[in-house]
DNA sequence: CATTACAGAGAACAGTTGTTAACTGGATGA
DNA sequence: TCATCCAGTTAACAACTGTTCTCTGTAATG
């Protein structure tokens, strides 16, 4: 790497993205759990060994991918949630979010879809508590919500649950689409989230 | 490997399952892009060269693996679609027949939440033809449904994508449980699937 | 200006990988 | 009985892996 421009933190935190940005590529060929370090390395044009002097191992990098792949997600997720639109406008607006979000971070959703059930633990249990938090807070925005008031705790971590896994689920099969699928599936989801709001209506008619 | 005893073609068929089984194991700690050849050739006990007697590549070997492991859902599913119970006793029985395959093949389920969408090519495209042919009997079993009289074929198309997913969904999160959460797991997707049938008695209603 | 900190380079290590070729020996079939 | 087949072995190959140690040059610090 060229020892050229720029402070030294700045230098620093630049190999490092570039070591995040080939590792992601790389990702979209195999898994996390073969992902070699020299590998990544050779992509960015710097020695093996400095590798070490950013993540101890793949697994670590693998890590450090979670946080910037759900923290774009995080983001999103917000700002689906404090919108104050109808229920049927919602149901729009989320899966268009949805379909936007996997158009501009590809890598990031493959990424997530792939290693959220993948072969290296901590980056499982890494994903996973980012979800867990993402279904948290969905739960709390369905509590002010009137087509869940009355609803017990439990009932309202489930429907979370539930929105959080369509949308993940949506977002990887958006991916394995071409571009021509997209609007298929995309139709596809919004009638399942359709569905599930219907059910939400007439939830507590029969519980 | 000992050359004493059964019939030719049985021999060869014993170690062909054996390299399956002993693959299956080693990937409950990783996935199947970082499989090597060797690895399992030496689980098994035999040279590595006899390895290409039956696959000629980890991938292919995974390809065989689908086909074990989603054959024994198919069967789990075929039963459950062709039962006759009543919408509500379906539901109970339908986790009941999840929980039950989770615990009886652990490895299998594993190994379709990790490869669904897992690093190797091949072995997506061969889980996901399955899944599609799942969802096809799925469908075809709606349309005898009394609930879901009316339909159109697209939503029917729909309805079954939905509870494909959520089946593998709740498997999957069934396995990273240990077993003390199996129970709150299994609840919570009962409820899930309460909430989609009561969303399908009133779908016709508006749309 | 002199000193220290440190990102990255360079070289070497033991171990592993996939793949090829030639070979062995017991089951198979005429 | 004898020739054939073929599942599995043996040996060797170049290529690759993660990790360690030593070194270099530049930015930061006083």
């Amino acid at each position: 790497m060229s020892h050229t421009c720029g402070t030294r933190q700045a230098r620093k935190q630049k190999t490092r993205q570039a070591l995040l940005d080939a590792a992601l590529e790389l990702l979209e060929g195999q898994s996390l759990s073969s992902l070699g370090l020299r590998e990544v390395t050779r992509a960015v044009g710097v020695t093996p060994t400095a590798f070490y002097r950013h993540f101890e191992s793949t697994a670590d990098l693998g890590v450090a991918l979670v946080e910037e792949a759900l923290g774009s997600l995080h983001t999103v997720i917000r700002d689906a949630l404090t919108a104050t639109w109808d229920s049927d406008e919602r149901i729009t607006r989320t899966i268009e979010l949805i379909v936007r979000h996997v158009r501009a971070y590809p890598a990031h959703v493959r990424f997530i879809a792939r290693e959220r059930h993948g072969g290296v633990q901590r980056v499982r249990e890494a994903i996973g508590e980012q979800l867990a938090q993402f279904a948290d807070e969905v739960r709390e925005a369905l509590r002010h919500d009137p087509d869940a008031a009355g609803w017990s705790q439990e009932d309202l971590e489930m429907l979370a649950g539930l929105y959080v896994d369509h949308m993940l689920e949506t977002a990887s099969l958006l991916l394995s689409m071409g571009d021509e699928g997209f609007e298929q599936v995309a139709d596809r989801a919004e009638r399942q989230l359709r569905l599930v709001s219907i059910g939400r209506k007439h939830w507590l008619d029969v519980s």
